[in-house]
DNA sequence: TGTTAGCACTCACCCTTATTGAGTGCTAAC
DNA sequence: GTTAGCACTCAATAAGGGTGAGTGCTAACA
């Protein structure tokens, strides 16, 4: 079974390879993390250890390396204590400069920054659209017979779309058409305004496609997140890490990263912890399957959560990584909740 | 003197090379591409093409590999014969689905098709805006203090941006403001709205925070493309290359492409020619040394032009590249063209 | 019974040393 | 001007040997 030493071994282990990468022996730990405990008594643990399934050995004559089973006790330990240090949130503000607020370039500063504290590989998405409450819609001529669809909503978060009006419209049509459904919509979230809008559509039977076009639009962006941004940062920055000196496990970690969709899918997890943390396996995604991806969220208002993460190697900095998330968190949640007022 | 034999040989090395990335020797000329020449003689000739620049030699019992100035020589060459094959445009075609039209989705769809078609990285740019005729502006408001700035142009491309209103406005009086701004700017181009705005500002004091807020939008649209958006696709394609092998190289490339202001320079050459070619150093970019980069122009509306191109290693398929970009221009001219009317 | 010292064994890694073969340059003959 | 022949070069590959980090096992010790 698994004692407390047995833990302190295991743990001595995981910090040292998250460290420097190469397997650890016996010796190491012997002698780095003073155990007061002889390398054969260390060797006797690790054997143990390995059978429980908490170490691999890559061949038999050299040292251990954790398995995903040990980083996920590691995490689980890491987050029952609370332990996540602070010292990234001055980090954080110091390259935040707070100039901008366009939700684009603030969500694409933040991988950015992201990326290069962590030197990991970052993600950041703007929050999914159900929860949001509309503030105003309004709807902007293009062309004689389609229209711009802008709407606003809590936190300042606009989305638009071109949409087929149906028939000649003149700006002053649209603009009472917007006024009208503004009054209607405003304080209601995109669900309900789905229903809302349904309503209005019998009453209004002259503009039904045009009516259809801002459902059509609205369901999109309620829906499953399909419209909501994402943005990276450090995509290179896997190829500091040893473990990915083959070009061909870089060439499919960076195919993942080209296709949103998938990633879009891994960070849609809108789970109430404050951190998910997939290791390896985990992940569901066969090609990050040597890879660990660390979520948090930052509240936008009531219910409006968006998501930003990390990916970097299974042997991740966690703590480090837990610690500037949290800060980036916040940092989020004030300069986009900011836009409130 | 470079004699018309000499170019033969010149050619079939670097095709050769282009499709094998080794080292072609004169034994392999000789054999595969039916000169009636015995090695011997192109061993003569060859000598001579290094002499002459068009030739280096990675070292001494290897065989041969172009130069810059080859490449240069090849594809000059390959655009005075106007030598475009028209094949890649029927794949364009079947590729680019026109269900969407919103130019955003448009640009990162064509690059998904560039890179999936050329196998290269590839960059569609928007148009810069200084030559766009504003068709229409509107302001929506955001919160008590701030609005959004839509502004509709030629090609329907929309661009927006929050600004500072400076004092409480309701969306009426915004609106009367949309309107009479739309009324004196429509069918000016960017860079004329400057000038006219100046203008009214010096005429409506009370409104001074909201009119510079537009300008200094509207001179940042204009202004060298900074708010042109910058779509990629195939970023990891690179590394399929033999010469990317080294993760080093392939580090260096990839972070080149996270900078995207760097890549926008590149880009923003708004030269007459049809192709524009950068080989290896002519980049400008000490990262990009041993890559070509090739752009096209696609029209949309009189004086606008946007930008695609595709960036690979120096032995790139030029021809088909230059059929690819040219089929893939005159999409996107019809499809963003189209929103015209 | 848990801990430690000792020892034989394994195996990736590195270095050195052939071996191979593609390719060149030169020369002499056609 | 072209070609055959030959000596030479040198990257790439393979093969061999030494090194050292690390293990597992056993026997002695506290």
């Amino acid at each position: 079974m698994m004692d407390a030493r047995k833990f302190r071994i295991l743990q001595a282990i995981i910090d040292d390879y998250i460290l420097t990468a190469i397997p650890v022996g016996s010796r190491t730990i012997s002698k780095k993390y003073e155990m007061g405990l002889s390398s054969a008594t260390i060797r006797n643990e690790m054997s143990d250890l390995e059978e429980l399934g908490y170490l691999d050995q890559p061949h038999v004559s050299a040292g251990r390396v954790p398995s995903a089973k040990a980083y996920r006790l590691y995490v689980d330990q890491l987050l029952a204590r609370g332990m996540i240090p602070t010292a990234a949130e001055t980090d954080v503000r110091h390259y935040f400069g707070d100039r901008t607020r366009q939700m684009e370039d603030v969500i694409t500063h933040a991988a950015q920054v992201l990326s290069g504290l962590t030197h990991y590989t970052s993600l950041v998405m703007t929050p999914k659209g159900a929860e949001l409450r509309i503030r105003n819609l309004q709807l902007v001529p293009v062309t004689a017979t389609s229209a711009l669809v802008v709407i606003v909503t809590d936190g300042g978060i606009m989305r638009d779309t071109v949409i087929n009006v149906g028939k000649d419209m003149d700006s002053d049509t649209l603009y009472s058409i917007s006024r009208m459904l503004t009054e209607r919509l405003a304080n209601h979230t995109l669900s309900e305004a789905q229903s809302i809008l349904r309503e209005i559509g019998g009453t209004m039977k002259e503009n039904s496609q045009l009516l259809s076009g801002i459902m059509e639009f609205v369901d999109e962006t309620e829906g499953r997140g399909s419209k909501a941004k994402l943005a990276l940062g450090g995509t290179s920055n896997i190829l500091n890490y040893p473990e990915y000196n083959d070009v061909e496990k870089a060439r499919n970690f960076l195919s993942v990263l080209e296709t949103k969709e998938k990633l879009m899918r891994l960070l849609d997890n809108q789970s109430e912890m404050a951190f998910t943390v997939r290791i390896g396996p985990e992940t569901g995604i066969p090609e990050l399957s040597d890879c660990s991806l660390v979520t948090a969220t930052y509240r936008l208002g009531d219910n409006t959560r968006g998501t930003i993460g990390v990916i970097g190697p299974t042997r991740m900095q966690y703590g480090h990584v837990f610690s500037v998330l949290n800060a980036m968190g916040q940092q989020l949640s004030e300069l986009l909740g900011n836009d409130k007022e």
